[in-house]
DNA sequence: AAACAAAACTAACAATTGTTAGTTTGATAC
DNA sequence: GTATCAAACTAACAATTGTTAGTTTTGTTT
């Protein structure tokens, strides 16, 4: 076992709570009676409840920071850099959906340094979305609709695949990036 | 003014804070600064927190609810319906952006007799929508991607327009209209 | 079996929560 | 000017909140 594994076990814990009801709505006696513990013993392993979540926004907003960085300085071209944010997306949404629900819900309950460090990471995320298409439709390689638009839409059904995926347990994760991919590219490239 | 004025302020403000920050992290006195009364007054008007939560909430659900029974039941073909149920969340979220967060992120705080008919309403919405793309796809009108990968990225972008729309002012209401099917659409027709 | 650290516990706190009861204000109708 | 009524107020409540301090339990290492 890791050193943090017992924190690890109370963030995970506190992420489902925090899909279900939302972090404000989530009491510490809540997240220590899913832990089969009393509230005060939280306090052995986490220093607040504001670190729960400043933990499981933080990591996963710096994850796809890292990853959209990968994308924007690829040689690729537009269409294959699309797909590979989708990829990311599916990817992440795969190994912690329950976490990105807080990242999409309650990031505004972040508190102020970490609120604004989230915010410049979200901000930097979609401008680098935003000249993925923007030079797209430059060279030709993207129809011509509104950009916004497209930002928008594409944005939107990838940020809120976590409520979805999860309940889809029948479809392959690689069928999901091949739909996925098809059904918001093809109406764009 | 109508004799629910007052109340309907109330609740307007209400909407606007719980889009903020959500409906468990605005207490009364929130909602009573904002209004600039004190908390106690507020139930000269209201009779609970959640009688305010519920009345944004249902409302909306039941606007949404008559709007896709009348497409369902239309005799257009299957891009047509899709069109109109386009137009119907670009209305509605045009007329209450602010109520539409509350039903997005917090109908999981209705209580009992709310939440179950909520939950029904959604379903039903869901599953028309579902059975207009299976139809379309029968007939030919739709290309074979699947279902539920259309349904949610369809769905998924139109639930959150709310968030969008209204920072995107120079943006014509019929502009939209069109590039969002545009969008949407044409991959997948 | 003695020592140690990790992780649980009990008890309590100060602040904040939604809500109530009863009272005062201010404008309109007679 | 007096009665009326909506809409504000003050004061208080019981419950719940995140958190702390100090103590006991548990399991492992010597």
């Amino acid at each position: 076992m890791r050193p943090e594994s017992r924190k690890q076990e109370i963030i995970n814990a506190a992420a489902i709570l925090f899909k279900e009801k939302g972090y404000s709505a989530v009491t510490m006696r809540d997240l220590a009676k899913a832990m089969g513990i009393k509230a005060a013993s939280l306090y052995n392993h986490i220093q607040s409840k504001q670190e729960i979540l400043s933990t499981i926004i933080i990591g996963l907003a710096e994850e796809f920071t890292i990853g959209m960085n990968k994308i924007v300085n690829s040689d690729e071209n537009t269409i294959q850099k699309l797909e590979n944010i989708i990829d990311l997306h599916i990817d992440v949404t795969l190994r912690n959906a329950d976490g990105l629900a807080s990242l999409n819900n309650d990031w505004m309950h972040l508190e102020e340094n970490n609120l604004q460090y989230f915010e410049k990471m979200r901000q930097e995320y979609e401008d680098n979305f935003r000249d993925i298409v923007k030079k797209g439709l430059e060279k030709g390689e993207i129809k011509p609709y509104n950009v916004e638009i497209m930002v928008f839409s594409t944005l939107s059904t990838l940020r809120t695949l976590y409520l979805w995926y999860p309940e889809q347990k029948e479809i392959d994760s690689d069928i999901l990036k091949r739909d996925m991919i098809s059904v918001l590219l093809k109406g764009v490239a």
